[in-house]
Formats: C-alpha cells, structure tokens, sequence
DNA sequence: AAAGTGATTGTTGTA
DNA sequence: TACAACAATCACTTT
C-alpha cells in the first residue's frame, strides 16, 4: 500500500487546490478575468501521448510541440541547479512547487532574459509550424516517391532556423 | 516494456 | 472572451 498516487484514475490534477492566490489578481485585472478559478482541466483526456490505436489523429512526431513559456524556461535553469543541492531529490512534484515558487519571488527584470528566450523560442515555434503546416499540404496526397525530396528541403528551412539564432 | 502520473506556470489553441 | 490542454522533467506505478 504505498498508496502514493491516491487517486489513481486522476488525470493531472482533477481538483487542483488554486483557492488563496488567484483571488488577489482578479481585482484589478479586467482584460483577462478570473485564472480558471476553480477547475483547470475536466475530460479525461489522453493527452495523445500513446492513442496511437486504430484513430489518426496524434501521432505526429513531425507536428512542433508548444513552444516552451518563460517559466519552464526558467524550469530548465532551475531543475539543474535544485538537482545539485538536493542531489536525493529527483521527484518532478518537488521540483515544480520549489521553482515554482522560486519564480514568484523572481522579479520582472529577472524574468525578463528568460522571457526573451520563450520569445525567441516562440518564434521558432512559429517557423516550424509554417513548414509544418506546408507539409501537411503536400502529405495529404501524392506519391510517396516524390516526399523525400520534399522532407530533404523543409529540414533544410528548420537547420538553418535554428543556426539563425 | 511502455505509457501514465504528479506539480509548477505560461502560452497556445479552440469554441 | 474564457477555458481546456499541453509544454519539460524523472522516479515510481500501472497495465
């Protein structure tokens, strides 16, 4: 009974806590309303990860994944350097609360270089898409034959994407 | 063996 | 406009 998960079937978060903080900034904060005060995710869904069964949709090991925000930039920073003073410590729960809450306590100009690079990667994010998409124009039908000299050139675009920088 | 889970915040995508 | 879903990570859990 190691009973750790609990729940079990819970998806992600099921009934996340978010019942202190967010009330703070709604006040003032006409543009965006309320955080998803309350539930963050209700279906069950399956992320799409696995799927991979009979359905087509997912699956795409060519589709861009979301562009990374400051803060999981900011995570990838932070995960090093709890690692080195809690070398014991490997659990993604304990690192997600610790930089968490590190990065509440993070000012705007320090937030700001990490904001950057989220942007930077943003507009990778959107190059991929471009030739992403433009591959999806061309994959929905045709002779395989002909692909290869189509998948030679769109990763020609992303190599040299990602020397631009 | 392989996919899923947990925990964080921010951004993206969709209705 | 507002919300749902997902982005990385890694040991453990489940199927």
């Amino acid at each position: 009974m190691k009973g750790a998960k609990g729940k079990g079937t819970a998806k992600r978060d099921a009934l996340k806590p978010v019942d202190d903080k967010i009330t703070v900034l709604v006040t003032n904060v006409n543009h965006y309303s309320f955080r998803k005060v309350g539930k963050r995710k209700a279906p069950a869904k399956a992320v799409g990860k696995s799927k991979a069964k009979g359905g087509k949709a997912a699956k795409d090991p060519n589709k861009p994944k979301r562009p990374p925000s400051a803060f999981f930039v900011f995570l990838e920073e932070f995960r090093q350097t709890f690692k080195k003073e809690n070398p014991t410590i490997k659990a993604v729960s304990a690192v997600g609360k610790a930089g968490g809450e590190k990065w509440k306590s993070l000012t705007a100009a320090e937030k700001a270089p990490y904001e950057a690079k989220a942007a930077k990667r943003k507009s990778e994010y959107e190059k991929q898409m471009n030739a992403y998409n433009k591959k999806q124009e061309s994959d929905v039908e045709d002779d395989e034959s002909d692909k290869s000299k189509s998948e030679v050139d769109e990763e020609s675009a992303q190599v040299s994407a990602l020397f631009r920088s």
